[in-house]
DNA sequence: GGCCCCTCCTTGAACTTTAAACAAATGGCC
DNA sequence: GGCCATTTGTTTAAAGTTCAAGGAGGGGCC
């Protein structure tokens, strides 16, 4: 599978464009990307899963929810700022009801809404693993990069997160689906 | 769930070391790097299984091959270049074989050892659908950076790959958990 | 050879995520 | 009120991943 530096001309008929390949030098960054994002999920999810027995995405959703008014949050709420789909966001909150961690709480004003609510147990855990969360955050991310490069990425990252939310109806958002 | 910005100075005694909390800028910082993270994960996976019917790690899995001598690599080879666990690797080759996408092949001098082999009709899904994947990720990524952020988002996702997969003896790495 | 430890890879069960379908409630419109 | 499209959230099954265990071969050492 090569990916051609320069593209060959195409003529302007209706043959089908040829394919802007990524450079030598995109590929490294994009690999470089895939090879990063990859190992911080792996390392993250199981620092978590050992010291506060659940996996990533269900720490920071514990995490929205502590820093929620009332420390509750509709379900579709929480499902927009996780990024997830409300399907994957049902099972993830059924589970950590199973634990305590979280209840469901039917909502006065819409009776299809629920609201999930941090319970006493799951802040307590939050306060007990967080430290070692935020240590392992630091010591795989911001004690590697300089303030400038810190920056960076943060512009990056919210560059790129904001193109796949684009503001248009019918946009694919994760919990629209 | 508050993270002060600065720590109360502690006492030099046993007690413990009060956590390095993310300041607000970290924490912003950080989001931004979860949340595009997260949707441009989402993003790929979508757009892969719809127009390749495998997720973004299987498509890797295939380029990989593509690149490799006579489209062939040993299983633990390619989870090193995955950066996945072996098991994973297993059930993975397993179901891109019932596709008729790769085929196993015993090792000539290691009994125990397997190769992944890229078939023809994995190499002609890889080249059909190759254009269309590079560029759903230049539109989420590279046709909205600068050359320089490019160039800095490579530099920076390389340093958080390569510490996280020390030279050193005992690592926690995933190839060979 | 025989022993032991390590590497290579697979397996099955438990868990998580996705995809598709669904029920119930809402809200606009007539 | 009655109708209908939309929103909200859940459910089921299939697909993917993790975890723990294990079979089999390699390789050093006696």
């Amino acid at each position: 599978m090569k990916a051609p530096a320069s593209a060959p001309a195409t003529g302007s008929t209706a043959e089908p464009q040829e394919p802007r390949w990524l450079t030598d030098e995109e590929q490294r960054v994009w690999r470089s990307f895939m090879e990063g994002a990859t190992l911080l999920d792996d390392h993250l999810d199981r620092q978590l899963q050992r010291d506060a027995g659940m996996p990533h995405v269900y720490y920071g959703l514990l995490v929205k929810l502590a820093e929620a008014p009332r420390r509750r949050l509709r379900m579709t709420e929480l499902a927009m700022l996780a990024k997830i789909t409300r399907s994957r966001l049902s099972h993830a909150i059924a589970r950590l009801e199973k634990n305590g961690w979280v209840r469901r709480e039917d909502c006065p004003d819409d009776k299809r809404g629920q609201f999930a609510v941090l319970t006493e147990e799951g802040y307590e855990v939050l306060r007990r693993t967080a430290p070692g969360h935020v240590e392992a955050v630091r010591q795989a991310v911001f004690d590697r990069l300089t303030p400038e490069q810190q920056k960076s990425l943060g512009e990056i990252m919210r560059i790129i997160a904001e193109g796949l939310q684009p503001t248009e109806a019918g946009a694919d958002l994760p919990w629209l689906r």
